[in-house]
DNA sequence: TTCCCGCGGATTTTT
DNA sequence: TCCGCGGGAA
């Protein structure tokens, strides 16, 4: 056999026996025809060299994702573990591994199908050596990111109040996705602003990363690039290894995905990359549409592949998602078409307030249910932002209506389940000093910050992590002795636990840990609801760790806690639960519900405020914009509320601009009023949209409700705000210190009126309008 | 050392 | 509005 084998894998004794669907070619042949239009078996065909499948939403790119794994494999002889496939979410790769066995059996079991995140940690743990990595390396999330940086900077002496944690942690994250490593980024910085005190954070952040035995998230693209380009003995094996590549959601990739591919795929050519450049909505988080874009510049002799087709909505719904994305410029030209049948119209409504909202959408729920037998899996409301969800969960939890909330706080970010993981990890990862120090005192033991901050200046001194910190304490005896009998019993407990951990399932352990560290007695302790959650959800935990053991597909606690670090919010979506699904519009990516409903359409909501100013923003916007309609299959609702109070106070916004955007044919208003008819007037004009000159001024769909348009007035009359210009509720201001900012509340009135002001860059402030140097936008 | 209260900051989106 | 943190008191 020619190729690399891959040696847990037993050469997949069951492939060729146990495929019943592709025994010989020309039954392969008919199935491709049956199965797949024309543009979608040459996809699936071609097989060697650059191939750009450019898919548009619902072209059903996973059957040909899955197709193509299956016939390369049953066609072209290809070894699944020479095959590398790449998905965005944990979900989706168990999903498609799944089609595929049903399609070639167990062949599929040593096929590599998972997150880019996942396929590096497996990568950087077999090459542990070569990375320059403990084995047993822990993955932080952003909040143990952010403990860290924050120790970093204390012991740096930069004042957290100045230099925001936060905005730290961002730059230090878009450097690692632009694979810039601390060395390189301190030759480059400049020696002001933020990147001054970033460039002597990061590197020292780096360096507590490797003492600790952890990487974050972006590490694990960024030290699998830099294991790669510094070790091309190993990049030659994995290039051998996956001669076959093929990435979904590629314009979501960033520019060390981007590396990462192109140095695997370097040899052998054999990419496929699978996207739409209309649904690139992670520009947040370093995705890089340009991947896309220039995918036939970087393989110029690419076979690109337009999968036009649409397969999942109604000609209406289609036709609006087209009316809005046209707006967009940069984009591949494509026209998606269905032989679906027209449908019937969007419903469009403005409701008086995010209550109210919450009601009509209920209502309707409720309705499409009764009257049409919909099952409640079947709807799905999304929204911009994660706040939204509360209100609409009142909602439905009043109407009675069963529902599962996607995102928000994961699971595994809840604080109790947090602690008992941070103790898990320290029993694989001793030198975890971030999980030491977050359980150390709970449950309470009575070692307290004085205690901690002298261990702390002791392991500094000695440079010493996690639990080797503690017996150093004990013989230099730097704290007092009763604190050190606690001291000495903890470390004795962990000591023990480390002992047993590697002989037990992590079910067992976890109770074990739950047990003698007191975690569980204290909780019973407390006698209140809330803690009576937490036992609930740490009895959860051990039911996943319980079904974890029993999967049997982990080597123990170790991939126990990497899976629980990787999974996504996506990943706990469950078919059967039989509710109505809520999730924000980017976790929706890659989903389709017969009936969706997309709330808060509103100017300031969705777009988001903070995207007017910058073109590029509002495109990514719209893109979600895009997303979040072809999502429906049936039937697409959306609405808006007149007012709505956010962080309490009460706001009003006018429509959405992308309401305006979809053809009068396509949609009905169910407002009271014409709502839809006035959202059009500011916008419905010829040089309406997005205008980038500088002398003409951009249409600036203002949240004001103070001077302007005769639709604009109406809807704050109706919306009951008061309108005294020129500093109304929603007005947008500069001011000379702080910067862009809305108007939040008014006070007072003359000489004494305050306004209370959010402003983009500085947070909420107070200003006297009188002094302030203030004017509206 | 712990508990409690008050204040300030935050929210765009997440592997 | 809510959450987390810091400061002060027991």
């Amino acid at each position: 056999m020619l190729y690399v084998t891959d040696e847990q894998c037993p050469i997949a004794s069951g492939y060729i026996r146990s495929t019943p669907l592709f025994q010989v070619p020309n039954l392969m042949d008919e199935l491709l025809q049956r199965e797949l239009n024309p543009p979608q078996q040459e996809a699936v065909r071609h097989t060697d060299g650059p191939l750009l499948i450019l898919a548009g939403a619902g072209s059903g790119k996973t059957r040909v994702i899955t197709y193509r794994i299956a016939y390369l494999m049953q066609m072209h002889g290809v070894l699944p573990q020479n095959i590398l496939a790449v998905t965005f979410t944990n979900k989706a790769a168990a999903e498609m591994r799944q089609r595929i066995e049903g399609l070639l059996g167990s062949a599929a079991m040593s096929l590599w199908m998972s997150t880019f995140h996942a396929a590096c940690v497996r990568i950087l743990r077999r090459e542990a050596d070569a990375a320059r990595l403990s084995p047993q390396f822990v993955i932080y999330d952003t909040s143990d990111q952010l403990t860290l940086l924050r120790q970093c900077m204390k012991e740096l002496h930069i004042d957290a109040e100045l230099y925001a944690p936060q905005s730290i942690m961002r730059r230090i994250s878009t450097l690692k996705n632009e694979l810039m490593d601390p060395d390189t980024f301190i030759q480059e910085a400049g020696d002001f602003g933020l990147d001054e005190i970033v460039s002597h954070v990061y590197p020292l952040y780096q360096r507590r990363l490797q003492d600790n035995g952890a990487l974050d998230f972006d590490d694990l693209l960024m030290r699998t690039v830099q294991l790669m380009r510094r070790h091309p003995d190993v990049l030659e094996r994995y290039q051998q290894r996956f001669r076959y590549i093929m990435v979904d959601e590629y314009q979501d990739t960033n520019m060390a995905q981007y590396h990462l591919l192109n140095l695997l795929a370097e040899r052998y050519r054999n990419l496929c990359v699978v996207g739409d450049d209309d649904q690139s909505v992670y520009r947040f988080r370093g995705a890089n549409v340009r991947n896309i874009l220039n995918f036939e510049r970087d393989y110029p002799d690419a076979t690109v592949v337009k999968l036009e087709q649409n397969y999942r909505s109604t000609g209406t719904i289609l036709e609006a998602a087209g009316a809005v994305i046209s707006k967009n410029s940069r984009r591949k030209e494509k026209t998606l078409w269905t032989e679906n049948e027209r449908g019937i119209p969007i419903g469009y409504f403005c409701a008086q307030d995010e209550v109210h909202e919450a009601e009509v959408i209920c209502e309707n729920i409720a309705g499409l249910h009764r009257t049409e037998g919909v099952a409640y899996r079947d709807c799905a409301i999304f929204y911009r932002t994660n706040a939204q969800s509360r209100v609409l969960e009142d909602g439905l939890r009043r109407a009675q209506l069963p529902y599962q909330v996607i995102g928000g706080l994961r699971f595994y970010d809840r604080k109790e389940i947090k602690d008992v993981l941070c103790y898990l990890r320290l029993l694989v990862n001793p030198q975890d000093t971030v999980s030491l120090q977050r359980i150390i005192n709970v449950p309470r033991r009575g070692i307290g910050q004085t205690s901690l901050a002298k261990l702390e200046a002791l392991a500094l001194e000695r440079e010493l992590y996690g639990l080797d910190m503690i017996p150093a304490a004990l013989e230099t005896g730097v704290v007092g002795k009763n604190i050190l009998a606690k001291l000495r019993s903890f470390h004795e407990l962990m000591a023990s636990l480390r002992e047993e951990a590697p002989q037990m399932g992590v079910a067992d352990i976890t109770r074990e840990v739950l047990e003698r560290s007191g975690y569980v007695d204290a909780l019973e302790a407390e006698q209140t609801g809330e803690a009576l959650s937490r036992l609930e959800n740490l009895r959860e935990l051990v039911t996943a760790a319980a079904e974890f053991d029993s999967h049997g597909e982990g080597e123990g606690l170790q991939d126990f806690l990497t899976q629980t670090a990787l999974l996504s919010d996506q990943d706990n979506l469950s078919d059967e639960s039989g509710s109505v699904v809520l999730m924000t519009l980017h976790s929706s990516k890659g989903l389709e519900y017969p009936v969706v409903f997309i709330a808060g359409m509103e100017n300031g909501l969705f777009p988001h405020s903070r995207s007017f100013d910058e073109p590029a923003e509002m495109e990514e916007e719209r893109r979600l914009c895009y997303v979040g309609i072809t999502r429906a299959e049936k039937r697409l609702f959306l609405t808006g509320a007149a007012r709505r109070r956010i962080y309490g106070v009460e706001q009003s916004h006018p429509p959405s601009l992308f309401l305006a955007d979809i053809p009068t044919s396509c949609v009905q208003d169910f407002s009271s009023g014409a709502v839809l008819e006035m959202a059009r007037q500011p916008w419905a004009s010829p040089t309406s949209g997005m205008t980038t000159g500088n002398g003409q001024a951009r249409v600036r769909p203002s949240t004001s409700v103070g001077a302007g348009s005769s639709a604009r007035k109406s809807a704050a009359a109706r919306a009951g705000s008061s309108a005294a210009a020129p500093y109304g509720v929603g007005t947008q201001v500069h001011h000379q210190h702080f910067g862009r900012g809305v108007v939040q509340k008014r006070e007072g009135d003359g000489d004494q009126l305050k306004l209370t002001v959010v402003f983009r860059d500085h947070g909420i402030k107070k200003v006297l309008a009188k002094f302030a140097p203030m004017q509206p936008v």
